[in-house]
Order: structure tokens, then C-alpha cells, then sequence
DNA sequence: AAACTACTCAACCGCATAGGT
DNA sequence: TACCTATGCGGTTGAGTAGTT
């Protein structure tokens, strides 16, 4: 919407303006092979003329997977209202709260919708009376604030990768009970990465070009691991999450590199 | 139908912070 | 320790759209 360009912002060859169709594109393209390992490099590797942070701002607000347009649902409007009157306007930490929402939506749909009706509510957060983060949420609050804290774990431990709601969307996955999420959580706390999966990014991304080569497998890309798990028999596995250009998918394979023989290295 | 107004929301800006050198 | 770079966040803007007169 945004349409002005100062001159200024031109000297770099950095594009200010709307998206079109190609640029989404390129950039779902380029996140889908690739993933996503560095936003100020990726607009270079994309074939894009913008800044990372506008690819980031697309991507987050815009085209990433699982995001929920159209309207607010009540339950949602009061998640929100709750929320804020003990927040502020840190819109961030509101939409983890609202699965598929981006803190741009909760924080438009704040002032478009929300503002009036709260300051006639008095449900806007007074600046003494933020929330301190230390201290518990009072009882008539504490239910709201407490829906989605299973999945705010989640969303924590993935950070900017993907939420716990876009991992389980698989179509290959059936619906994830609450026990098994707290499971999942159990599994996954305290596991640590090697790395590797970064560092065979970066080598591909730097190689693929200089030496005209392509992935073997393009259409599968893994997305993250998690090491150090078992299995109901107690044996060593590997959690790893796929991306194959429409959902995320989570496997275990046995935590031997010699049993991972599905073709993807 | 035209003009005006209010609203929506995509996108940019500036700042704070974290991490690397 | 200082500096640089990348990232994330909240504030703000303004074109497009819907509603009203």
C-alpha cells in the first residue's frame, strides 16, 4: 500500500513497493528449497531487489504457511482485550497467543477494531500497570492467559523456524492430542543440535552455484532435527521435520546416519 | 453518479538487542 | 571493549476500499 519512494532509498537498487506475484514467488521458491538461514543474504540469492527485512516482513506477515486470513473470531477478540489490558502493545508475545495470527494483524485489527471498544471496557493497559512478568496473572484472567501456554513452549523452543500448530498440519499427521504435545515438548527439551543441518545448508547454498549442481533431492528439503530422543522401545532416534512445498512433516528415524536411508544425502 | 469520509492493512521506518569479530 | 551486522519489534504511513451523504 505503501507507495512512496524517497530518492534516497533508490540509490541502493532496493525496491519500496508492493509485492507482485513474481516477487512472492522467488522468495516462497527460494524458502522452500532452501529454507530460511539468513534474511539479509536470501533477497541476493532469490533474485529479489529488496532488503532482508522486507523478504522477512513478506514472508511473516503474508506468505508463510498455516497464517489465517479474514476475521477475528470472538474467542480470538477476547484473547486479544485479555491480553493487551495486562501487556500493553507488545503485539509479539499477543499473537503467540492467536495460532496463525502475525503481531501486524493483532496490532491493525488493535486499532481498527479493538481500541474503542477496550477504553470504553477501561481494559486499556495503564503504562504503571503493566504486567509484571514475574508476577502470576490474577484468577479472573488466569484461563485466558494460560489457553495456548502449551503451545507457547512450543513456539519458543522452534523460535522464527515454525510454531507448533504449522508442524503438526501435515496432512500426514492426525490430529495431536494434548498429551501428545506435552509429550512432543518432552522429547524435545533439552536436545541439543550439532549444527549440522546448517552447516550442509550454507555448503550447498555456496556450492550449488559455483559448481552448477543441484540437489538430489529438491522436493523434500529437512527443515530441522532434534538429536538425543528415544523411542517407546527406548531406542535412539532422530526428530526430523520436512518441508515438501506444502507441509511440514515430522519423522523419527533411527539416530544411526547408517539407518537414515530414505535418499535424501 | 460524484464527492467525501472513515476504515483497512500492507509495508516501511527507527530503535533496541543479540551475536560475531 | 568497541564496533558492525542481522534480526525482531512497535510505531507510523498512505493507497485502496467501503460506506455515507
Amino acid at each position: 500500500m505503501r507507495m512512496k519512494s524517497p530518492k534516497s532509498d533508490m540509490k541502493k537498487g532496493i525496491k519500496k513497493a508492493p509485492w507482485c506475484v513474481e516477487e512472492d514467488q522467488k522468495l516462497i521458491s527460494y524458502i522452500n528449497r532452501y529454507g530460511i538461514w539468513n534474511w539479509s543474504h536470501m533477497p541476493r540469492f532469490a533474485g529479489l531487489s529488496r532488503s532482508g527485512k522486507s523478504c522477512r516482513l513478506r514472508w511473516m506477515n503474508y506468505l508463510r504457511p498455516n497464517l489465517k486470513r479474514g476475521k477475528f473470531s470472538k474467542e480470538e477478540e477476547e484473547i486479544i482485550l485479555v491480553s493487551h489490558s495486562h501487556l500493553g502493545n507488545r503485539w509479539s508475545i499477543i499473537a503467540s497467543r492467536l495460532p496463525g495470527r502475525s503481531d501486524n494483524d493483532v496490532k491493525n485489527y488493535w486499532h481498527s477494531h479493538l481500541k474503542k471498544r477496550a477504553s470504553k471496557q477501561n481494559l486499556v493497559c495503564e503504562k504503571t500497570e503493566q504486567i509484571d512478568m514475574t508476577s502470576s496473572p490474577t484468577s479472573d484472567t488466569e484461563s485466558v492467559l494460560n489457553i495456548q501456554q502449551p503451545a507457547d513452549h512450543m513456539n519458543d523452543y522452534f523460535e522464527s523456524t515454525f510454531t507448533f500448530e504449522e508442524h503438526y498440519s501435515s496432512s500426514n499427521c492426525s490430529a495431536i492430542t494434548t498429551d501428545q504435545q506435552f509429550e512432543f515438548q518432552d522429547n524435545c527439551y533439552n536436545t541439543v543440535s550439532p549444527g549440522t543441518i546448517d552447516d550442509l545448508q550454507c555448503f550447498w547454498d555456496l556450492l550449488c552455484p559455483v559448481e552448477n549442481l543441484e540437489l538430489r533431492n529438491n522436493h523434500l528439503d529437512l527443515f530441522s532435527s532434534a538429536y538425543g530422543l528415544h523411542d517407546s522401545n527406548n531406542e535412539s532416534v532422530t526428530s526430523c521435520s520436512f518441508y515438501n512445498s506444502n507441509n511440514y512433516i515430522s519423522r523419527k528415524v533411527p539416530s544411526d546416519p547408517n539407518g537414515f536411508d530414505d535418499g535424501l544425502f
